[in-house]
DNA sequence: TCGATATTTCCAGTATCATCGAATTATTGG
DNA sequence: CCAATAATTCGATGATACTGGAAATATCGA
């Protein structure tokens, strides 16, 4: 996963009612919800749902398709997968957040 | 960890400078590294940096240390552990970011 | 085709964030 | 105490994000 998106997807979760969406749909599972079911859950406007959903969209973290008149989204678990990768790779020194102690030698930076 | 919290991580990390700097102190260790080091290995205003640093401190990702002149800034790990912690579990289904398919029951919201 | 339903797009107003030079504060050595 | 060094805070400016009502778009059932 490269930076540019780590961090479009950081920024779409850094959001109270996205982080909450996402959660709903997280919950929902890979069927996930139509908007108006979200809306109802979150008590959201729907202009206003609209928005964040289209933000986590374009971030990649959930996919959109159509039901009829409904459109469903679901969270995108393989997207969520590559963001805590990234996360736990680069920004906890490996391992599962291991504090990095005694690290066996400083890394030097190449010249 | 708290909601909240959650999401003053996220929007710390959640800019190109920041996250940069995060990972920077991420391979410094826990012996972090002083502002100066930090602008210069990132080529960023002094003043710039500060802000940035201020922002993640507030977030409790990094913590602060004075070393004579110099202030000494470094990766708060269990933070970042909750954070992961709290994706890992709460937006990932549990597991390892399993799809979570064919949940058992579907989560009833308690009225 | 028409009316109802589901949702998005448009728009304007407000609020928050990012930038960086200049001024300020803290600390050290002499 | 003073000059030098390290870093922060201030302040003004520009950019971006969030909100939500009204209007537009898509789909369905009859």
């Amino acid at each position: 996963m490269k930076s540019k998106a780590v961090i479009d997807a950081l920024s779409a979760l850094a959001n109270e009612h996205r982080l909450a969406v996402f959660r709903l749909l997280v919950q929902a599972g890979p069927e996930g919800q139509p908007a108006g079911a979200i809306a109802e859950a979150l008590d959201l406007p729907a202009s206003s749902l609209s928005f964040h959903l289209a933000h986590l969209n374009r971030a990649g973290l959930i996919t959109q398709s159509r039901d009829g008149r409904s459109l469903i989204y679901a969270a995108d678990f393989t997207a969520m997968n590559g963001l805590v990768g990234f996360l736990t790779e680069n920004c906890c020194g490996g391992a599962s957040c291991a504090p990095a102690v005694a690290p066996t030698q400083k890394k030097r930076k190449a010249s």
